[in-house]
RNA sequence: GGCCCCUUCGUCUAGCGGUUAGGAUCCAUGGUUUUCAUCCAUGUCACAGGAGUUCGAGUCUCCUAGGGGUCACCA
């Protein structure tokens, strides 16, 4: 069976680029119906938070990506990882190394000065005499030391790394406390994990965990390193770029799932689709189709996505995603004539929220520049013509509304934005927006009037 | 700096030795719309550079350049 995992260290919140991952494993789990793990790599103490692990469970939540089984903590699992160190110490695969941390600096700078590769130089490796005082000591792995280690990327290829380049790392700290190498590598094989996918900045610490399954004789799992997602200029995201994190992205109005489609076609694809419901994501994808080139953040298509998956929204998921964004509508015909008149013009929930509280309020003011083209000449009469045989009319569908329109027109012998500019801005205090018809649909003649009564006390 | 990875329109990408190098987005223009948006149509725009292999190279090989990653008792 297929076991993916997610495996974030909760330093902060939920990365677009960690989403992307996730949604990868997600995918490439459910498309096997394997299983897909969540496990939180706080192993660093002194850096974790509670609030940044809940908001990383926070933003799967939003998004629907569900885990299976319990969320596994690295912190609770210290007694086994220190029964495999044991282990491999008795094994003499590992052992116990007394340098200091000023000894190791020096020999860095001597490294350094000598343009070498910074390196540990394993000289506690076969130590057998009497360990210094007053050191507690780190546990350093057995690497191997000549030859290559190699293994096959599901997205790079065959990568070959010099064993020389892997040097005897710690895999425990001073204080006994696991490093992440090693918990990284333990968890995945007890986890059966059979394909690990991540961020490609990972692709240097392959190798090393590779050297922990050996010396545990671990099944090694199938590696996939997907390459980073980086801003438009194609340097590394960062918050100045905009959003970066997932959470924020509700906020600003984005429906999960365009959110998603967005993510999983950048460094994947399938021909020349472009949009992808769940199901189908999860139908299609394969992991050996992830891109090796890194690809660009670039919000337009974003922003394209997400207004499809709007004008493509049931009225009852509108209004309660619209909640979110003080504005709450019952669910009534009435609603639906607002949503079908506003769907295709908000881009992101805001807008669109925006766009129906034009309709929805009372105007409490006139746009300038749109007022002043608008009530000119002679808009004042024309207004007050179009309220007495709205009146007289008493239309109650769109297309009533447009005859009544149409009468004043023809009455009145002029053109239709005559009387369509300074009714939309009486209407709405704007010079763009909706139809006029399905408006006044929705507003009803009292409604209309009122409104028209009021732009029309400040026309002089 | 060592090692590793990457390189097709501005951006996301298709391509898997023979294509007028395709799609999407953005942008521009036109149509629809009383406005704006939607929608529809049209258009501009790309194989990083150089050698080779081959009858033929975006596709294979090598070199160069550019970009990225990584070199912790962090994850």
């Amino acid at each position: 069976m297929t076991v993916t995992r997610f495996a974030p260290s909760p330093t902060g919140y939920l990365h677009i680029g960690g989403l992307r991952t996730a949604l990868f494993s997600w995918l490439a789990a459910k498309h096997n119906n394997g299983k897909f793990l969540l496990r939180i790599e706080d192993t660093d103490i002194a850096r974790n938070s509670e609030e940044a692990k809940d908001a990383i469970l926070e933003a799967f939540e939003w998004v629907g990506m569900s885990h299976d089984g319990e969320v596994v903590y690295q912190s609770k699992r210290f007694d086994l990882y220190k029964k495999y160190i044991d282990q491999l110490l008795r094994e003499k695969k590992a052992y116990k190394c007394y340098m200091s941390r000023e000894e190791l600096a020096i020999l860095r700078q001597e490294q350094m000065d000598k343009k070498e590769r910074t390196r540990y130089d394993g000289r506690y490796r076969d130590f057998t005499g009497t360990p210094p005082e007053g050191i507690d000591p780190v546990i350093r792995i057995k690497a191997p030391q000549e030859g290559m280690i190699t293994f096959i990327d599901g997205v790079k290829g065959e990568i070959n790394i010099a064993a020389t380049e892997v040097d005897d790392f710690v895999i425990a700290r001073a204080d006994g406390a696991p490093t992440y190498n090693f918990v990284v590598a333990v968890d995945d094989a007890l986890m059966d994990c059979t394909e690990v996918i991540r961020g490609d900045d990972h692709l240097y610490n392959t190798p090393k965990q590779i050297v922990v399954y050996n010396a545990l004789n671990f099944t090694i799992p199938n590696f996939y390193h997907v390459a980073m997602i980086n801003n438009e200029q194609g340097k590394k995201l960062s918050k100045r770029d905009g959003a970066t994190d997932v959470m924020e992205y509700k906020a600003l109005g984005y429906l999960p799932e365009a959110l998603l489609n967005f993510l999983v076609r950048l460094g994947w694809s399938h021909g020349d689709q472009e949009i992808f419901s769940i199901e189908e994501m999860i139908s299609l994808f394969d992991p050996k189709n992830i891109n090796k080139s890194s690809s660009n953040y670039n919000l337009d298509k974003l922003l394209w996505l997400n207004a499809h998956y709007i004008k493509n929204s049931s009225d009852e998921k509108l209004i309660e995603l619209l909640k979110d964004f003080d504005l709450e509508l019952e669910n009534s015909p009435k609603t639906s004539m607002i949503l079908s008149a506003t769907k295709e013009r908000g881009k992101t929930l805001i807008e669109l929220a925006k766009q129906i509280q034009l309709i929805v309020q009372v105007p409490t003011s006139y746009d300038e520049k749109a007022s002043k083209k608008a009530f000119k000449g002679e808009a004042k009469e024309i207004l007050s013509a179009f309220t007495l045989m709205l009146k007289e009319a008493n239309p109650s569908t769109k297309e009533a509304y447009h005859a009544v329109m149409e009468k004043v027109v023809f009455q009145k012998e002029i053109g239709f934005g005559k009387i369509g500019m300074p009714l939309r801005v009486a209407l709405l205090g704007s010079m763009t927006g909706s139809g006029l018809d399905e408006i006044m649909a929705i507003l009803g003649v009292n409604e209309i009037v009122a409104r028209i009564e009021k732009a029309i006390a400040i026309i002089e």
